[in-house]
DNA sequence: GTCTATATGTTGATAGAC
DNA sequence: GTCTATCAACATATAGAC
């Protein structure tokens, strides 16, 4: 997808910050989170080794600005998931479902929110970013049940079933199924309505 | 926990090859699976850096044997989680609630399993060995279920759940809760009787 | 804001002695 | 089976020129 191209001197970038978050997405989606490192970027976006310094402060820095843009994305894809469907138990189906599409669709985006290895208490923005991102399940859980406590705890029954699906989806549990992605959209989907159900 | 100690010329150990993987353990358990190297387990071990080659193929094999040791464990335990039980329902239970005690007590050989960055391809014994974990739910699942397409879903959606409980216990998500992993053992074990019972 | 150049440390892996 | 010694490759990060 990129094509590697040779600068012959100090031009400036439009947005060297964004250029650089792009080929690290880049680069985690085809070796990982673990393959991941501040000099191999430079060299895709064609700058120097010393060129991120003036954007980042250090290497994991990176990380954690790529993790913020995944949180965000996903608050945007599920919010509007959400939004998609009326009925409370349909919406949080709509947000299982989006979930394992999410994963799939924005492997790198999606790992980098919980597979990069970051401290968290070094980087406290991540972990509101993380939080934002369930509170769109808030509303219809709160028409299910009938305190807030209920509510929360549908919220994480919701969420965990979404994320696990998600994870064996990319690790490749289900291999074996002929459309593997859409079954398990499907059934991501079907847990949470047996979830959302089981409260009322 | 370890006592490092200078080694002062070639001896031989008991099983090098079992020392070098714990000091693995320990590593990842202190810095993430990111943090991972064979130099600085061969230090932690008191051995030269060429002395875990006669007992693995590179860097990733250790890895791959951690993976290895790590679904085996996990075998076991949830086998006997299982086994403890006799109702099938309250068998998954069982096994959801281990899952999250797993997660958190042997924290570094859950990761190692799923968050390694192998390449599972490479290592074709690693998805047999994963296989083999969730095979544990076989039994209860039929139980529960009328044809062995509803088991193998029934058997997703549990692990699925689990697999969510006890990464956000690791990722921190339930931080706010005063005896979060308690509290996330039963909800693990919540949801399982949840999703066990609706497929009746 | 980007470059060149460089310092400094780490890693994975091998050859050859014992 | 373990050591010593060594390598090339790569990493992060900084100083100073433009």
């Amino acid at each position: 997808m990129s094509i590697p191209f040779k600068r012959t001197s100090g031009q400036h970038h439009g947005d060297l910050r964004r250029v650089l978050e792009d080929a690290a997405l880049e680069l985690i989606a085809e070796r990982g989170p673990r393959g991941f490192s501040l000099a191999e970027i430079t060299r895709r976006a064609g700058v120097s080794v010393a060129a991120p310094y003036k954007h980042f402060a250090d290497s994991d820095a990176v990380l954690a600005a790529l993790a913020e843009r995944g949180y965000t994305a996903q608050f945007h894809r599920f919010g509007a998931a959400v939004a998609s469907a009326v009925d409370p138990t349909e919406q949080l189906a709509a947000f299982s479902a989006e979930y394992a599409r999410f994963a799939a669709d924005e492997r790198a985006l999606f790992e980098v929110t919980f597979r990069s290895g970051l401290d968290k208490a070094l980087y406290p923005s991540l972990a509101i970013a993380g939080e934002r991102v369930l509170s769109v399940l808030r509303p219809p859980a709160q028409a299910l049940t009938t305190n807030d406590a209920s509510a929360v705890e549908l919220i994480y029954a919701v969420a965990a079933s979404a994320h696990g699906y998600a994870m064996f989806l990319l690790e490749g549990v289900f291999a074996d199924g002929l459309d593997a992605f859409g079954e398990t959209v499907q059934r991501a989907a079907t847990s949470a309505r047996i979830l959302a159900e089981a409260r009322l």
